[in-house]
DNA sequence: AGTGAAACAGTGTTTGG
DNA sequence: CCAAACACTGTTTCACT
C-alpha cells in the first residue's frame, strides 16, 4: 500500500529557507533568518512543518564518486523472465552496491538501472557476475554516460 | 580540459565519519567525535581534508518532488543532428528546471536525459514544448519510471 | 602528522508571550 | 511570529605524543 501524499502549500520564505538547504545543508539557522527577515524560532517552526509535511526527506553529503577511481557510469536496461518474481530481482539488486537507481519501466526493458564503476573492465564485471546473474534477468543493455552535464533536484 | 583528480587514501574513521553525515548531513560533529572514539577537532580536521581531497563536493537537503505534485519520472533519449553544436543544447537543456540529469552517452541516442513532470500530460508538454523544440534535436525516446526501487550513493 | 583538553563565539531549540 | 534563555556545538589554540 501507497503512503498518502499530503498536498502543502509553501510560500516565498518556506522557498527561500530551502534554497538555502539544498544548497548547503549545514547553512546556519539563524543565518537564513537574517537573510529572511524573520527570527531563526519562526524559521525552525517551518522547518518542522516542512519536515512533517515529507517536503524534506532528509539531508546528506555529497561523495564525489571520481575521488575513490570511479569513472564510468552507466545505464543499464535489463529484460526480465515473464514467470520472474520481481521483487525478488530488486533484492538482489539491492546487495550490488553499484547500482545506484534501480526503476520499472515502461518500454522493452522490465528494469533500468544506474551504476558506477571503476572502468570500463569492471563495469563488464559486475554486468556479468552481478546483474545478469540473477535469477530471472534475461538480458541486459548498456548505455554508458561519456560525459555527465546536469544534476539537480528540482527547482523550488 | 579536465581538473585532475587525487586519489585519497580513507581509513576506517573517514569512512564511519562519511557514513554519518552521508546519511545525515546535520549530524553534529561531536557527536560523530562520541562514537568513534576520537575528539571533535580530530573530526574537524578530517573533515577539511575530505573536502580539500574534494571527495565531498557540498551537502543538501533532499526535497521530495511527490509532495509538491511531480508523479512523473521519465528517461529520454534524444538524437541530435550531425551538424549541431552539443554545447548549445546543453545550454538549451539547463534551462528546463524539470531536466534533473543530462548525460552524453554511447550508442543510437547522443544525449540522454532524466526528467521530472507532474504528470503524463505534462511530460508531453514538455518534450513537445521544451525538448525536441531545441534546435538540433532530431526526435527522442522516452522511458517512464513506473516505480523507483533504489536511489543512493555509492557506498563508503 | 595526528591527537585531545580547554576556551569562546555562535548555534539549535524551547518557552512564554 | 518574536525575544529571551539555556545547553550544546563549531572552531581555534596549544601542548603533547
Amino acid at each position: 500500500m501507497k503512503s498518502k501524499i499530503k498536498p502543502i502549500i509553501i510560500d516565498g520564505i518556506d522557498k527561500k529557507i530551502l534554497r538555502a538547504l539544498t544548497s548547503d545543508a549545514r547553512t546556519p539557522i539563524l543565518e537564513i533568518a537574517r537573510n529572511v527577515g524573520i527570527s531563526g524560532a519562526a524559521i525552525h517552526q517551518r522547518l518542522r512543518k516542512l519536515e512533517k509535511s515529507k517536503l524534506i526527506s532528509g539531508s546528506q553529503f555529497i561523495i564525489n564518486p571520481k575521488v575513490l577511481g570511479y569513472s564510468t557510469m552507466a545505464f543499464v536496461g535489463i529484460y526480465l523472465e515473464k514467470a520472474v518474481n520481481n521483487e525478488d530481482v530488486i533484492r538482489a539488486l539491492k546487495k550490488v552496491p553499484e547500482v545506484l537507481e534501480c526503476h520499472y519501466t515502461t518500454g522493452n526493458w522490465n528494469i533500468f538501472i544506474k551504476i558506477l564503476a571503476y572502468n570500463n573492465n569492471h563495469l563488464m564485471q559486475l554486468l556479468n557476475n552481478k546483474i545478469q546473474s540473477i535469477v530471472g534477468v534475461l538480458r541486459t543493455e548498456s548505455i554508458i554516460s561519456l560525459d555527465q552535464q546536469i544534476d539537480r533536484q528540482i527547482r523550488i
